[in-house]
DNA sequence: TCGTAAATTTAGCCATGGCTTAGTTTATAC
DNA sequence: GTATAAACTAAGCCATGGCTAAATTTACGA
């Protein structure tokens, strides 16, 4: 092992290593919220198409992601197999109880998040952006946090 | 299509949709920092380790991740077909200049993340498990907005 | 009604990142 | 010095989620 040196000395202090599985099982929250991420984008997407044009097609759903039709199809499959929505051949995408009552979770969590990003002064465009990638990642515990910050004047 | 129901009528109003490829903009943006979320999980652990235990051994790398060696291994391969790291086999890992740049850039956000959280009253365990997942998500500007909090006394 | 365009599906490609099982190498302890 | 345990690699499995190209179905306008 080579001898440590006097800066990595000073970081080790300042920054010691958590115990392995804290560090472990943070990984594991993030790895399964992952899990879930692009079915949550999906049932939000969905619903928002629903409630603005009447239904969600496939051809929408794919534009509004930036991905092709087939790429989309793909997890729409994964989402009926899921129980999250029905479709028939050829027709348009609905939500199922399960698949709406999650879509209202995760858009909720969505608009906590980028209210509080524009709260504390970030522009329109990026709060926009970054609530997307975040919302997926944010504890109950830190969206209360949010909800203060944003409800206190 | 269906008729508007009198809420969804209400919900489409208070949250119209985005432009097509401005939406489709914010779902690459993710896609595309997830795609760098594991490498900078691991040169940062791998940063980590060399600072406090003089080396980053595969077998700590993958407990402190919570996966199998061999998954480790073969994320290993990949971060060192990429340029990010160094090993031979059998023997520790080494970052190169990319990737322990790339961990310094990381940890700092990693930081800047987690002081945000506990600054807005989030208990520390809960800071330390969503800044792992949020801190690939935030863009500059956030993490500006972040900073000048911590720094607001 | 019928031809064409748009939407959807099918088939098959690729990389990532999990896993297990089994083999190899290294390090250690006796 | 050698046996054993620990670390690592190899091989091969699986699901996800991108892609393209080609086939099929639907919808629409002339």
């Amino acid at each position: 092992m080579p001898p440590m040196s006097a800066d990595s000395a000073k970081r080790a202090m300042e920054r010691p290593l958590q115990e392995p599985d804290a560090q472990a099982e943070a990984f594991a929250v993030v790895r399964q919220a992952h899990q879930m991420e692009s079915t949550e984008d999906y049932v939000e997407l969905i619903d928002d198409l629903i409630t603005s044009q009447g239904e969600a097609r496939l051809v929408e759903v794919a534009e509004r992601l930036g991905i092709s039709q087939p790429s989309a199809g793909k997890t729409i499959a994964r989402l009926q197999r899921e129980g999250y929505v029905t479709s028939e051949p050829y027709r348009s995408i609905f939500l199922t109880e399960k698949g709406k009552s999650l879509a209202d979770k995760s858009r909720e969590r969505h608009d906590v998040v980028y209210k509080f990003l524009l709260k504390i002064g970030v522009s329109d465009a990026t709060a926009k952006i970054d609530s997307e990638g975040v919302e997926h990642h944010v504890s109950e515990e830190t969206l209360d946090a949010f909800r203060r910050i944003i409800d206190a004047g």
